[in-house]
DNA sequence: CAGGACTTGATGTGATCACATCTTCAGGAG
DNA sequence: CTCCTGAAGATGTGATCACATCAAGTCCTG
């Protein structure tokens, strides 16, 4: 285990696989788990202070949601992040949240919309203290509370899968993007196009803001992230 | 238990929770399952003479994958088909196949493309002489045929999460086009469009093709289906 | 000193049991 | 006859144990 979990307080009602679930995907979304690394689960049920089995069945459902990796040793391990696998991802994610914008758009209220930005100078705060952690929720619930304007039983799922796939990456990504801001390096504000695309209702404006927020966001960034992770993880196992 | 689940021998070194989610997973895609009704672990233990445990885990994976629904109760069903959910299936279907499509078509060679040819017949073969089965699967390949083309592991495992998601209606669907194909009313060969736009080498007509053989297939008949079943689901429980 | 076989510990898989909760149905009160 | 109540069965969850397999580490042989 190369970091402590994090922990939260466990729900009233809520199976103990589901709490372990639930911590374990806030843990690599928060980028506890460095890719590559492998993940036992006696090690998980220790750390975690459960027995095997939520553990057990925590690990088989993220496994089949692509958050983690069942080797053929049938030994679960953090996903690699290949150039092809970065790429296919960020294509997906550009086709699904598109469609998903799109979809929403109409739907979205003059409340929601209040609430989009409040999120959005929210995140652009935690950008300048620094607060990675508060910055990646944020961006995390101005694009929820955009696909979630209309109620969405499978697009949103896929999408949230999207972003778990991209979870042990995400921190590092915004880092740097924290550092490009704190250096007066302001890139475009790509949430605030989007809140313009929504006011007007314009489709169009609002695919186009959604892909460049992504690119953005990931794609520059990510590039040099998967170098420097691509490199790391030739030496680091466990 | 509505129908009685269709089984395969199992392989060598599969374990017996990998080869009980197999054998769910093709009773879905089969249409063994109708929408709404409920699975218990302890009577697919039973049917598939294995214990609660690789059912356990199998239905943990089947639910993580969208194929099931678990609901509040703690209970294992059949996902009902909505009208809202069913137009969701869709355009998604349409944006991660357009987009599989355009990826995988540079990398498609002639040996593949005479497989895809040779693959379709099969499936006209299958739908004039009423193999519902045969057809499914060819069509199945079909769409494999072209979207693993270029090796993928993100997106076409999304596409295969939506066509269960399409399992317990696509049997149906078929059913209708097959009696349609059988009065002499063919429609268009949406797969040759496809081809002919992959030896072309053009993405948009390949979009086109995508989307077209996409709304012909599910969108026309599906809607009827859905009818159907929705009334059906009113009386059946169980 | 180097290389390979054996051994010991660790790990995932599967089975079985205990228990809390839910469903269902029978029986009685109004 | 209807509605409520209680009991019995069914169901999902979690724990623990047994076993086959895998990974290192160790020891022996050349």
């Amino acid at each position: 285990m190369v970091a402590r979990i994090p922990v939260t307080t466990r729900c009233e009602g809520e199976t103990l696989q589901e709490w372990t679930y639930q911590q374990l995907r806030h843990a690599i979304l928060s980028g506890v788990f460095r890719p590559g690394v492998s993940v036992t689960m006696r090690g998980l049920a220790e750390e975690l202070d459960v027995s095997l089995m939520p553990v057990r069945e925590a690990l088989r459902r993220l496994v089949a949601e692509h958050a983690l990796t069942l080797l053929p040793n049938r030994r679960v391990t953090v996903p690699q992040m290949t150039p092809s696998r970065f790429d296919e991802l960020c294509a997906t994610r550009i086709a699904l949240e598109c469609l998903a914008a799109e979809r929403a758009m109409l739907a979205v209220d003059e409340k929601r919309l209040a609430q989009m930005q409040a999120t959005d100078e929210a995140m652009n705060e935690a950008l300048l203290s620094h607060d990675i952690a508060a910055a990646v929720s944020a961006n995390y619930e101005f694009h929820s509370l955009l696909y979630t304007a209309a109620p969405s039983d499978v697009l949103f799922p896929l999408i949230e899968n999207l972003w778990l796939q991209f979870g042990p990456f995400i921190h590092g990504v915004l880092d740097r993007v924290s550092d490009d801001f704190s250096a007066g390096n302001y890139p475009v504000d790509r949430h605030r196009e989007t809140l313009s695309a929504i006011e007007s209702r314009d489709a169009f404006a609002l695919r186009v803001a959604i892909e460049a927020d992504i690119r953005d966001g990931i794609s520059a960034v990510g590039r040099e992230e998967l170098r420097v992770a691509g490199d790391a993880s030739q030496a680091k196992r466990q």
